[in-house]
RNA sequence: GGGCGGUUAGCUCAGUGGUAGAGCACCGGCUUUACACGCCGGCUGUCACAGGUUCGAAUCCUGUACCGCCCA
């Protein structure tokens, strides 16, 4: 009896074994014996802990999710047979603005933070004509009612596709947990001066009227003009700068010009003056002027770009602002202080006209302007630029000076980048996109959102006697009242009919980033102070899995908290997956229309088919949408049931292992397992499922050929065991590498005739297969392979006469080199009967040569 | 403009110094008691281009082109 086997159990082979029904079947068994279940008695050596992205519920389900989950179940699975404790938890994004939108739309509703939570609110049943609003607490019950029905339909799908996450751990990112590790990590964050608020520019989408981070930004290429204006000097030649942004002039507070630039340096120190307002300005010098842009003298402006920041920091020039929030340029008193102009009642009666107008419609009124004064040389020139976007937004991006919330990241730059080369990447190159962008950082993380569905800062301010709060002293809760909601609680000692009035308190109106939330997922996940024990067991986690579009954001916020929290990497690996890509090479997104739903592909292609072509899709790289490939992973696993089939047959009459074949297939199945071995503790599933998928198909080619008629006692009882041991100890070690890759068919070829879940079993080792094998037999290995390279040859023959594979072979020479004689003698006896050969004659060759004769063909 | 990745058969992709591969597609054949949701066989190449290193390069080096992504 081969080693591992026990063969007490009943085998019970299907008359026709087939897909139909394995996921309904399996799903449902699984769930009832909790296989996949976390064991938390084990110690952190032996847990293996995977920080699961949650999948935002207000979005789409699509072929990508299917795609990158998998990459992870398969690590999963595989951690879980090498006798880990796998720690897989479901979370949910719910928290931020996809499922703020929806909520609004669903239910026909506004949220109003300055309301009181109103207890015995009742949704409407349809959205009425004119928003209802409602106080952010409600609200927040709004999004909890409307997700956790997303969060069914996820769960259904995850269920289906076979995903082992032990479904008894979810969290939600907006739900009480999450909220309240957000506020303690803030508090904390806080006390270690990490956190701090600042009044500041600040990156502003004029439409939602929120902060927005340097994380979600994005270029978009769009159209403008080069506009050549005049600045005039009191002495001497006008000064032409060139600019996108006319309707800033107003808000111009110096001109910039490189240092080494001949055509300036004369006016370094000198004043301009500004056209149409007649504002006296200072021209500068910084190295980050671009002589070759436009006419090499830039203005700067309160702001109109980032660049305008850095200079009016660098340059210490003073402030001039004029975009509002709303995007609309804000009324100005000229002559006022900050507001000097030659000649005050021009310059208010030009602006007058731009009051109140979006940018966009300034710079066409300023445009005129500056023609009917003549300020303006020749005609707009047309461009396309880059233009910074928030990359959910539709306007550019305006830069707005207000009070919010930041992390601290520039003063930990070299220590993450110092992290970023700690986490093992895979696949490695990944570790550059981190580093860039940490080395491309130009300010502290913004983490404040004027939003609504998000955590609120856990801070009051108290109220000064003019009305206005002191946002020098907040007050602050108790970590044990966490999580609050400042605009419905009440800070300790206060009443709550003293909300905003002078001498009371009022509360911080903003809510953080969602990735303040989400970069906590190793926190919430693992109950960081709150379940110290499972805690310890879980963190620092083993694996992020993730794509590699959110490394400058997810990836990076994680290993920023963790480091501000711990002072240690989250996790000891990233698993980057590429995307999914339409036949035209795009990515597959929700707003390009190219996406397929997953449901449907499950039950046509079997989600072992889908999960083959998903596995098939290398670390990082970005895999085509390829059905075919699914139809293949769907004929593999048919062809797992039928080999399965053949070899349980038998089962009874297995015995040690002599013949040569016989040692050779599982010495090269002991091979196969090793390397698979250290392929996926290095995350590359796919390789290995490309070379087990190659060795199962030579198994069933060749070796299933070559031993059929042995294995039913035609060379006798001793060569049928070893036959049929073989046979056994093949499919068992076979059947459990495809295991994480291919769930259901495994696990119903496993329950016909082996006791328990193959996801519990152990993972095959090298040397189990090549005990059964009498060690490691290379000898074995080239007699199976000649053999079956001869079995070849007659096949080939037999196809090129277009005769059945049944014609006899009357004659056939098979020419050798010397040495591979005694190999091809010891499968004799198997080629003779799988070729059907009558008379086989061995000879010597310098390489191999088969000749045929087949029964009834003219010699 | 900088960084990263890619370019191999009609398609999707393996292949890290030693005779160019797989699957799909295509063509031809076969009822073969595991499998017709099958089986057997065949066809298919300027390994993007140009240099270089080497006895030998798809593979290593340099440069170029194109595609994609990330960042300015």
């Amino acid at each position: 009896m081969p080693s591992g086997l026990d063969l007490n159990h009943p085998v019970r082979v299907p008359e026709k074994p087939a897909l139909e029904g394995l996921e309904a079947k399996w799903m449902a068994r699984w769930d009832e014996s909790g296989v996949y279940r976390f064991d938390r008695t084990r110690p952190r050596t032996a847990v293996y802990s995977i920080d699961t992205p949650p999948p935002t519920v207000s979005g789409s389900l699509h072929v990508g999710h299917v795609f990158s989950y998998t990459h992870t179940d398969v690590i999963a699975r595989f951690q879980r047979m090498r006798g880990k404790a796998v720690f897989y938890p479901m979370g949910w994004d719910d928290n931020g603005l996809p499922t703020e939108r929806r909520v609004q739309n669903y239910f026909g509703v506004r949220c109003d933070p300055s309301l009181p939570y109103d207890p015995n609110f009742q949704a409407p049943d349809k959205p009425g004509k004119q928003p209802m609003s409602v106080s952010r607490p409600n609200f927040i019950e709004l999004c909890a009612r409307l997700t956790a029905e997303d969060e069914k339909a996820f769960e259904a799908l995850w269920r289906y596709l076979g995903l082992s996450v032990d479904w008894g751990m979810t969290y939600a990112t907006i739900d009480r947990r999450a909220q309240r590790i957000s506020q303690l990590s803030f508090l904390r964050l806080f006390h270690k001066g990490h956190a701090y608020q600042l009044e500041a520019p600040t990156l502003w989408d004029v439409d939602f009227r929120t902060a927005v981070a340097q994380a979600e930004l994005e270029d978009r290429e769009q159209p403008g003009a080069y506009h050549r204006i005049k600045f005039a000097r009191d002495e001497g030649e006008p000064v032409f700068i060139e600019t996108t942004r006319p309707e800033l002039i107003p808000a111009c507070v110096a001109l910039v010009a490189h240092p080494d630039d001949e055509r300036y340096r004369p006016l370094f120190g000198k004043d301009v003056i500004t056209p149409l307002f007649g504002v006296r300005v200072p021209v500068k010098a910084h190295e980050l002027a671009d002589p070759e842009k436009g006419s090499g003298i830039a203005m700067i402006c309160t702001f109109g770009d980032v660049t305008d920041v850095l200079w009016w920091r660098a340059l210490s020039l003073p402030v001039r602002a004029i975009i509002q929030p709303n995007g609309a340029l804000r009324p100005v008193a000229w002559g006022s202080e900050g507001w000097e102009a030659d000649n005050s009642a021009r310059a208010q009666q030009a602006y007058d006209q731009l009051t109140n107008l979006s940018a966009a419609k300034a710079r066409a009124k300023v445009v005129e302007l500056l023609q009917q004064s003549g300020d303006l040389v020749g005609e707009p020139r047309p461009i396309t630029h880059a233009v910074k976007f928030y990359e959910k937004g539709d306007r550019p991006l305006e830069i707005v000076t207000s009070r919010q919330w930041f992390v601290r990241t520039m003063a930990f730059r070299d220590a993450l980048l110092q992290r970023a080369r700690e986490l093992r990447w895979h696949p490695p190159y990944m570790q550059a996109r981190l580093e860039n962008w940490i080395n491309g950082l130009n300010g502290d993380w913004c983490i404040s959102r004027q939003r609504f569905f998000g955590v609120p800062f856990p801070v009051w301010y108290p109220m000064l006697e003019d009305g206005t709060r002191d946002y020098i002293h907040p007050i602050l809760p108790r970590e044990d009242r966490l999580p609050i909601d400042p605009s419905t609680d009440i800070p300790d000692g206060y009443r709550a009919e003293q909300r905003d009035q002078p001498g009371g308190f009022g509360g911080d109106p903003d809510v953080m980033d969602t990735w303040a939330t989400s970069s906590l997922t190793p926190q919430i996940a693992g109950g960081w102070l709150e379940d110290p024990d499972l805690f310890a067991r879980v963190f620092p986690m083993d694996v992020r899995p993730q794509a590699h579009d959110i490394i400058r954001t997810w990836l990076f916020s994680t290993v920023l908290r963790a480091e501000l929290e711990f002072g240690t990497l989250p996790w000891t690996n990233a698993a980057i997956s590429g995307w999914v890509l339409d036949p035209d090479r795009k990515k597959m997104s929700k707003s390009k229309g190219n996406v397929v739903t997953p449901k449907g592909l499950l039950e046509e292609h079997g989600s072992d088919g889908v999960r083959y072509w998903a596995a098939s899709g290398r670390p990082g790289t970005d895999t085509a949408f390829d059905t075919g490939q699914m139809k293949v992973g769907r004929r593999l696993a048919i062809k797992l049931l039928n080999a399965s089939k053949f070899v349980l047959a038998n089962a009874e009459g297995s015995g040690e292992v002599v013949a040569a074949v016989d040692r050779g297939l599982l010495t090269m199945i002991g091979r196969l397992v090793r390397e698979s071995t250290d392929d996926l503790e290095d995350c590359n599933y796919a390789r290995v499922l490309e070379r087990s998928e190659s060795l199962f198909w030579f198994f069933c080619d060749n070796y299933l050929e070559l031993v059929k008629s042995r294995r039913y006692g035609d060379q006798g009882p001793a060569a049928a065991a070893s036959a049929n041991a073989a046979l056994l100890v093949a499919l068992s070690a076979l059947l459990r590498v495809f295991a994480p890759f291919l769930p259901f068919v495994t696990e119903e070829v496993w329950s016909w005739w082996r006791p328990g879940s193959i996801h519990a079993a152990s993972w095959p080792g090298a040397d189990e297969l090549f005990r059964a094998a009498g060690g490691e037999q290379d000898e074995a290995v080239r007699a199976l392979g000649l053999a079956a390279a001869v079995l070849g040859e007659i096949r080939k023959k037999k196809s090129e006469e277009q005769r059945p594979l049944k014609t006899l072979v009357t004659r056939a020479v098979v020419r050798v080199p010397a040495a591979d004689r005694p190999l091809l003698s010891s499968a004799e006896a198997d080629l003779r009967a799988s070729g059907l050969i009558q008379d086989l004659v061995v000879e010597t060759a310098d390489a191999l040569e088969v000749v045929v004769e087949l029964a009834g063909s003219e010699p």
